[in-house]
DNA sequence: CCTACCGATCGGTAGG
DNA sequence: CCTACCGATCGGTAGG
């Protein structure tokens, strides 16, 4: 039976995979090397290739462990039994904490998924959908016309456009937090989504796959 | 007097800048060389150093010619003296269309400001935070209550959120196109202002500077 | 003397 | 876990 890893082998790999994270965001994935991202853990750099294969491999765990946190969160909060605006409130509020306490994972997940090999991009693709759709389903349910319309993955989109984007304006520390944004942008959005007019069915039965978050 | 440059001349940098464009947006401007995006252009590497002085002047190029052509829209849209509402309706209208036939800037200048010098980097920050005030200035117009709890600028990104990550999703020839998407944005943006309850204002009198688009 | 190019190769640095 | 390196490829420029 093999060895077991040193106590604190995980500990390490999170603190380097946090650290790389930070890199990737703010220099980009190809700009970052691993000299850099070495030094910033305080190790060598072969000791950085003990705990990560290379740098691709890097990357593939910092997106691939995102995308599985977000939609964990999914699960949370569909566990709740929520009635439909409450669950809505709920996962803009979860997703706006997520973002918050994870925003260079976010970055990177944003701007470096094309780094990704084939395989493992369309595994974080496939995620993102589910994600998606779990909005969409929650949108559908307090605006039944919107899957008529086939609007509800675009109209999901919007939503995430307004959650998602917040990693480019809204740092940390300032005067306004997630918290506080997380009723606003549910207010806004249910607000608008019972009033908007919906135009009329495109085709009549043809629900297409969503785009990824 | 200096001899003009040749005809054609301009025709052949924009080429090059919107090929250049194309391969920063899909492969990252630290990913892409050079020599690619000469090959893109069908033209030589020293050719294509006879049109840019280097690699960083094809990105400040690209991103300063694309907030230029921004800066623009809201002057255009301005122009033509629309009432509050047809006013924001134009400006989204404007922002869609634009970020449809400039997809690719659009993408370079979300991603790739991170390489800009300080300087450059501030001129389009800067730039960015003018279009930004015209969407606040134009919110603000239709509820002014978001001026007193120092939210316009928020809320402007909010909205830039919905429009800004249409490039994420929103594929050209799919079957909903920017167009049909436009009046959707709006009817949800300002059915959601109307209805959206405020917070209080957090300090009296403190107007801040608004974060970029 | 200018521009508009080409084939070839430079010094430096990346991931591993 | 470090120093010392490798194969390759980068952005940028020489002469003509």
């Amino acid at each position: 039976m093999a060895r077991p890893r040193a106590a604190g082998y995980d500990d390490q790999r999170e603190q380097i995979l946090a650290r790389a994270a930070e890199l990737f965001a703010h220099r980009g994935y190809t700009a970052a090397t691993m000299a850099e991202i070495a030094e910033a853990c305080g190790v060598s750099k072969a000791t950085l290739y003990h705990y990560v294969r290379d740098k691709h491999d890097l990357l593939a765990q910092i997106t691939g462990g995102h995308v599985a946190r977000l939609e964990a969160l999914i699960d949370e909060v569909g566990a709740r039994g929520l009635a439909p605006e409450p669950h809505l409130r709920a996962l803009v509020d979860a997703f706006l904490a997520a973002y918050a306490s994870a925003a260079n994972e976010h970055r990177v997940l944003t701007e470096d998924v094309k780094f990704l090999a084939p395989d493992e991009h369309a595994a974080v693709t496939a995620a993102e959908r589910r994600v998606v759709r779990a909005f969409a389903d929650a949108l559908a349910t307090l605006r039944p016309e919107l899957r008529a319309a086939a609007l509800e993955t675009p109209v999901a989109m919007l939503l995430f456009g307004m959650i998602n984007w917040t990693f480019t304006w809204l740092k940390p520390g300032g005067t306004l937090s997630h918290a506080a944004l997380a009723p606003l942008v549910s207010d806004l959005f249910l607000g608008g989504l019972v009033s908007a007019r919906l135009p009329q069915p495109p085709q009549p039965p043809s629900p297409r796959a969503g785009p990824p978050a």
